[in-house]
DNA sequence: GATGAATGAGTGTTCATTCAT
DNA sequence: CATGAATGAACACTCATTCAT
């Protein structure tokens, strides 16, 4: 018999994300994914269960990406500042380079689907983040506020300033990035 | 000729928002949104070109009572730091009550739809704000940092905050809505 | 507005048992019954919730078509005897005026789709025959045997003489129906 | 080269039956019952020349096994009246034994499918008893009629009575099964 | 012999939209 | 103005069957 085709199953995910990104979650079918992906629609049923199952597939595996991007080079025993701002910069790197894997996960996480991925999933991936959040609350370096407030004033904005579509008129260069980490770290610290 | 049934139209627009929120917008069908409406398929392309046209048409809607409610209350004869905190409340105001509004710009807004509107139709309801923060920078009472920048620390993560799906662990009252404009007011002044 | 079309509804039930009939339930789908009554595959499903819908509604229709051909010139004045030779005539009249109703009907009933169809729904319209059989019973005319046995005598019997496909080296007519008769009668007959 | 697995067949076999009991012929797809004998989709392809082929298949099988098991003890030195009923035990026993062989035996002979089966095929088993009815017709102690009419009286009778389905309100039991062989001679005796 | 991957053609059903009234 | 009937095109998904191993 046949093997399973890594290759195919690549070639799925990533039709998949171009179809959400060029014309959106509502307009994305099953036979137009497998087009894009020079597969036949039923092919996709032997890699996933239905529709609902790849397009949350996906939106994990995309995470999955993201929080190891993030993450990159992280390093809890430097100043917690230096920590974030390497955080910060690797959000911008991964924004710019994958600007087609956030659209994605926005387009999924405002839509009802989201509803079928635990929150815990994905966040249990940004954990050591969330403890070096704890500890220099404890050390007094921050603000002691709820983790939600926190990571509305970092993850956030760096989200929004860094996706395309904003920066139609900003251009984003190193300047922009540190300004705008300067708003967050005065956001957040004490 | 009868003119057009003012009442038939808000029940269009009604039944459009909850449609979309409680099943999506990849779900939300002409005959569903119908339905809900208490009135035929046919009806609404009296008053809607076609689908894309309703769309967009409730979501230019909202935003302008959006933009309306943050706006109340506006009085440029007040010190920046109140008229900001005062947009700050309102914010949370219209978004503990009209949550679904907020959760279908949401959709739209994520969605190539989006592309069908002119940002600046929609951001012109701003405009007001948009003043008094450029003045603001001039009277260095803000840092001075690109528009989009300023408004990444203003009004997207009160839109996070507000919104109720990040609110099922924490309780949002008005100390966390005053922690929360702190730490936004941190992050932008001087 | 159209009103409902009386023409394609019937045009639906005609196409539905010519389909059955030719090429059997397995094979039947939607838009080969539609497009044998000339009408949109989705037009069905303004006349029939769907499918299943479609097959037991045709079914029931059949059913009752059936029976009130069979009591066609009941009399329950007349002798025993008589009023069951009329119904015997009545069977092998409407078999071969209908026998794609008959079909229909024994490809339905040997079906799992069957068990939708509630048995004293279709039961009630043989309401009278069995009433005159009880009545026979207890003047002591016929044997003292449950119901289903007595009919196992009368109606099948008579459904398979009748049925054309046995009927290929038998030529039916009224001698061999007079012969079945009382073979019928003398199975019952006390 | 191995030999065809004897046991493998035979699970193909079980399987189809079982299926078409459960979920009716409409419904059986070649993966399902593969998937209900522990088998490849492909492996059927290895028994049978195609879907067709295996459902002809199994009907000709069961077939079989029902001449055979409604002729056990069969001995024509005795008694026709005793051959016959012998014959009408052996439908009841084979009946409550194998109702799903009777149920699958139902849905292929009201099916298009039925066609593919040379009727002389499935008769030449019941060859024996065609042959004492024949020579019992000769002797004056039966009717003189058509054969298709005599087994109209004895065979289907039986199995309607024996099938499963009709027995929800009649309990079967020996006197049932009596009463209702009276019956059936009844009808044929002369 | 046996298998799971692969697929084009088909399934039942819903879609956005138009039409006749 | 307002409607439900009507539809071709599309939907998500399954089918019988073949292929490479």
């Amino acid at each position: 018999m046949r093997i399973k085709d890594e290759f195919k199953q690549d070639a799925i995910f990533n039709a998949t994300v171009k179809m959400v990104n060029e014309i959106g979650f509502v307009s994305s079918s099953v036979s137009k994914i497998a087009q894009q992906a020079n597969v036949s629609p039923a092919t996709i049923y032997i890699y996933y269960k239905n529709k609902e199952d790849l397009l949350v597939s996906v939106y994990i595996e995309i995470k999955q990406r993201m929080s190891k991007a993030l993450l990159k080079n992280f390093d809890d025993t430097q100043p917690f500042r230096d920590i974030l701002y390497n955080f910060w910069l690797n959000g911008f790197e991964f924004a710019s380079k994958y600007g087609n894997y956030y659209q994605y996960t926005e387009q999924f996480a405002n839509s009802p689907f989201s509803e079928l991925v635990q929150n815990s999933e994905i966040e249990k991936h940004f954990e050591p983040l969330i403890r070096i959040l704890q500890k220099a609350i404890e050390q007094k370096i921050i603000k002691n506020v709820p983790m939600e407030i926190l990571t509305a004033f970092i993850f956030y904005p760096m989200m929004i300033i860094a996706n395309h579509k904003i920066c139609k008129t900003v251009k984003i260069n190193k300047q922009t990035i540190d300004q705008a980490f300067l708003l967050a770290w005065d956001a957040i610290k004490l």
